[in-house]
DNA sequence: ACCTGAACACCGTTCAAGT
DNA sequence: ACCTGAACACCGTTCAAGT
């Protein structure tokens, strides 16, 4: 580590430079740990020199999303949309759970990057080049939400964390506490519904994986039943 | 303000009146100007006073959450299960868009707080109630994800402020700016397709409770008709 | 025993002094 | 002109000194 930094010392700074070692930072230590002050001294560089080449904290978050986004693989040239959006959307995912602190940055940030923007705009390409209305695609891509980046809120899934006392650092989700299922009995219920494999009885979490094909299916076969339908916001045809 | 700030500094502290400032301070000035300073000032107090009914920080965001999560209406009784988890997603839609930083506050927390999985354990009731297997409860509610809190990710919304300078506080969302309109043709064309009524040709922006019906009903009916045709994980009937 | 001021170990960023 | 140390205005939280 301190090695390394003596290496990179004489090598000049630059803008990516500098986001390769924010990325780098917050995949090892998390992205709340992550300081200006803490990422120039992994530079073996006074922290005022980082502003040189972002203009401030904000800026350099940015930044961070795009690489994290400029690593999700092209689109693959396919005649049926919805398995261009499928694998395009997996991709997505497999680029942002190599880096867990990006979902939450995209979310907090209140504006769009040129990044996420265009794998937006590519993505609003393929269902237009789908036969898909300006308005159905529209409601389409609202409907995905950050589903579309391949990433879901995990908001369920911290109930599996539920009883974790968070002193030990990251660790895979714990079965849900005794205590709580006393008190959440339809949530105990289910937390042990959903071993896929029968040798996970010890620890009964379930496949996040499975779960987010699971969601992305269903939403685009109901995308896909819409567009058959020709449906639009004045008339349903449901 | 500093004159109600005297009145209440001789009402003794709690924990609950900490907990109802806070959150009218994150209300008022955002949750980024939320510190333990700034809110024992509010409350004409010395800040380590607060630390007398909240272990740290994180425990009075986890307070808060509660406060917000308390607020959402009781669910209806109803036969119609569907009917019955649309109307509490809606209540609980409503009561987070009173306080604009619980969606995220909620995200970031890793651990669920006890209102939150009150909330979570009482909505499983409602598919179990309606004869859902713990199987596909289980994955219905991922695939739910925070949508069943009643807030989306805000991601797709980002873009139509894309060209915002962010300088002014925060601002209802701007059209889609011009220079990005080029760079983004498929982003830019379906920006203004969703004029629900032609009176807001000026202002383009959609319709935020049309967007999250539409993707609320669009999961409701792809779990409705999983439920009907007793979807399972291990054979999936489609 | 309770309360609280000062202090500690941090932040992001400004700015003026050095080269 | 460029770089950078010190400083500013904050944080959350500890701790020891006061009552």
């Amino acid at each position: 580590m301190a090695e390394q930094a003596d290496v990179l010392r004489r090598t000049p700074l630059s803008r990516d430079r500098i986001l390769r070692a924010a990325v780098a930072l917050a995949d090892a230590t998390g992205i709340e740990s992550l300081s200006m002050r803490n990422l120039a001294q992994d530079l073996g560089v006074v922290p005022m020199a980082l502003y040189k080449h972002v203009a401030n904290k904000d800026e350099l978050l940015d930044g961070m999303i795009d690489v994290v986004v400029g690593e999700i693989d092209p689109p693959v040239p396919d005649a049926d949309w919805k398995r261009t959006v499928r694998l395009r959307v997996l991709a997505a995912r497999r680029a942002l759970s190599r880096h867990p602190w990006a979902a939450l940055a995209i979310e907090s940030r209140n504006t769009a990057t040129p990044g996420v923007l265009a794998y937006l705009d590519s993505t609003v390409g393929v269902f237009r080049a789908g036969g898909f209305s300006t308005d159905l695609t529209h409601h389409v891509m609202h409907a995905m939400g950050s589903r579309i980046l391949g990433f879901s809120q995990e908001l369920f899934d911290a109930a599996r964390r539920a009883g974790r006392s968070g002193a030990t650092g990251p660790e895979p989700a714990a079965a849900f506490p005794p205590e709580a299922a006393a008190r959440f009995p339809h949530l105990a219920a289910i937390a042990g519904a959903a071993s896929h494999d029968e040798a996970s009885v010890v620890t009964p979490g379930c496949d996040d994986q499975f779960e987010f094909e699971f969601a992305l299916d269903l939403l685009l076969d109901g995308i896909e039943r819409l567009h058959r339908q020709d449906w639009t916001s004045t008339g349903r045809a449901s």
